[in-house]
DNA sequence: ATTTGATTTAATCAAATGATTAAAAACTAA
DNA sequence: TTAGTTTTTAATCATTTGATTAAATCAAAT
């Protein structure tokens, strides 16, 4: 007997309301601070539903890093090959798409930095991302601004250093700059104006 | 009956050994994932030992994340409040002191601010280093050279996202940059006479 | 040598935790 | 309705894990 579908918004089917509970706390958390049972309560279901939707704690944690690296990773594959644009102007579109996508999303760097770091064997299987970015457009223009003088490398290292390092130390940035999180905001706003100028500044300065 | 002192080295104390290898244990896979049994593993001893010198798990890690956040900040006082030196030369001296420091201990700034994250309590009971920052002739010479056009607090973003990140993300951009220890540790260095350069030329682009 | 206090060990406890099971409930197709 | 299927629940298991205990060992003082 076929399976009928059930008419349900995916937001809030059973599986879906477990993999977004699962998403916040693994991400607030960490793996091995969560309790499944933590994720239970936070999707408002039945422990054994999760085991019953995702078989292991593990098997959703995959699926939720999985998509916490799709979701740092994709929407920049345009702007990293867009032929058209000038490598100032693709500075400028990645500085603003990573700051607009970590204010909503604060923790995901550390999440995934930190992860990474205590299971480095995650990492392998999922990336296409080295290719991505090495074999880019913006990699080429990359190459050909700074060609000999500096590894490339090492302005990938800027771009996201000024771009991304704010949220992972904002924990205590915050609080050394006294700012509240609309404050700490706004100054990431003005980040997005302000890196490609700088990054510019750099790329003259070698 | 006054109690006797062994003839041992501090660093071959049991209670150093445990202190070590729970500082090891606890930077290396977080307090979470951490195992009682991992550190006296690690230490060469038998688990009632970790608590008959600490207590408890607990209190063992406040006391390894003390002297993380010490490492990390003491030994930068002197720099900061150096009043015979340029805010340049401060940049590069702060930059040199980080890059040495973290090629040594590579994952203490993710070990702290992931923490910090998990227990954002545990960072108010210890923080002076609020106050060093912000009242050091460091700041003031930031201010005076930054003044009204930005706030500082990008500046300080921008030196630690510069000299720091690196090493937050090294898991991800070994593997980007195809980098082994040795050559990443390379671009590092090269990085001790580049950050002051690049931030001087940030601050002549505002 | 004996005593005394500090250190170390092996064994064990109680609580927490990931996972399973069997039964109940809800739902669908006939 | 009824039979069959999927979803959900309550109860429970087995293991892991932080911590404790009581006994053994060791080193120094008398």
């Amino acid at each position: 007997m076929a399976k009928m579908e059930k008419l349900e918004t995916a937001d809030s089917s059973t599986e879906e309301k477990i993999k977004e509970a699962a998403a916040k706390v693994f991400t607030q958390k960490g793996f091995a601070a969560t309790r499944t049972r933590d994720i239970a309560e936070e999707a408002g279901i039945n422990l054994a539903l999760l085991n019953y939707y995702f078989r292991s704690k593990e098997k959703l944690f995959d699926l939720v890093m999985m998509e916490s690296l799709q979701k740092f990773l994709l929407g920049v594959r345009d702007i990293l090959n867009d032929v058209n644009s000038s490598l100032t102007e693709k500075i400028s579109q990645l500085a603003s798409h990573y700051i607009e996508l970590l204010k909503v999303n604060t923790d995901l760097p550390l999440f995934i930095l930190s992860e990474i770091r205590a299971n480095p064997g995650r990492l392998e299987a999922n990336m296409g991302a080295k290719e991505i970015l090495l074999q880019s457009n913006f990699y080429k223009q990359l190459e050909a601004t700074t060609k000999k003088k500096v590894d490339p490398v090492h302005f990938l290292m800027n771009i996201f250093g000024l771009t991304v390092f704010p949220f992972v130390a904002s924990p205590l940035l915050r609080i050394i700059g006294e700012k509240s999180k609309t404050e700490f905001d706004a100054l990431m706003d003005e980040r997005k104006k302000m890196i490609p100028i700088w990054v510019d500044a750099m790329l003259k300065s070698i």
